[in-house]
DNA sequence: CAAACATATTGATAAATCTCGATATATGAA
DNA sequence: TTCATATATCGAGATTTATCAATATGTTTG
């Protein structure tokens, strides 16, 4: 979630797409996490359906990013 | 913890003490958990050495109070 | 001091979580 | 259509967490 706040910073820009406008891909997020690929897509998969992300797909890849405003009803509930 | 933030609409006045100064004792928590005694002692233990609570001893009993400084700490880096 | 009460600690078990490898599915490229 | 790549799902083992009963310790009161 904190490295999903400014992708540019701790990600490599995609082969394909030129901007991070729907976040980054599965495998870029399971590289820098050191987890397994079943793992990591176990995990941003129910992220999504927490409403905590959100996943675009473009082609072969799924992309995640932060769901702001799901994600500030948590924390204010937190708070 | 939510309970704990006003202690006077959760909880009955205690026998001796006439004040929710230092925040309530165990037993009133424990029963109104339904959780186990040992459970509760436990938990509550553990929340102090988190420094979410703080612990006041009055007697044979224990009080507990929110740790309104390090809550706070902790919700910012939630947030 | 002994009994009674409040809280703490210990040891144990069931359930949940973390994590993986294997396998399945989806998608673009050759 | 087949291959290679990206992601998803399944089944399982190891670890952690939640919770308790039993027991120990601390404290007041008779």
């Amino acid at each position: 979630m904190e490295w999903l706040k400014e992708p540019e910073k701790h990600f490599p820009p995609h082969e394909t797409l030129k901007h991070f406008n729907d976040g980054v891909c599965v495998t870029y997020i399971q590289e820098k996490t050191e987890l397994s690929q079943s793992t990591i897509s176990t995990y941003l998969t129910n992220m999504e359906k927490c409403g905590l992300l959100i996943s675009t797909r473009h082609g072969k890849w799924s992309y995640l990013k932060r769901n702001e405003e799901t994600i500030k009803q948590f924390t204010d509930f937190l708070t």
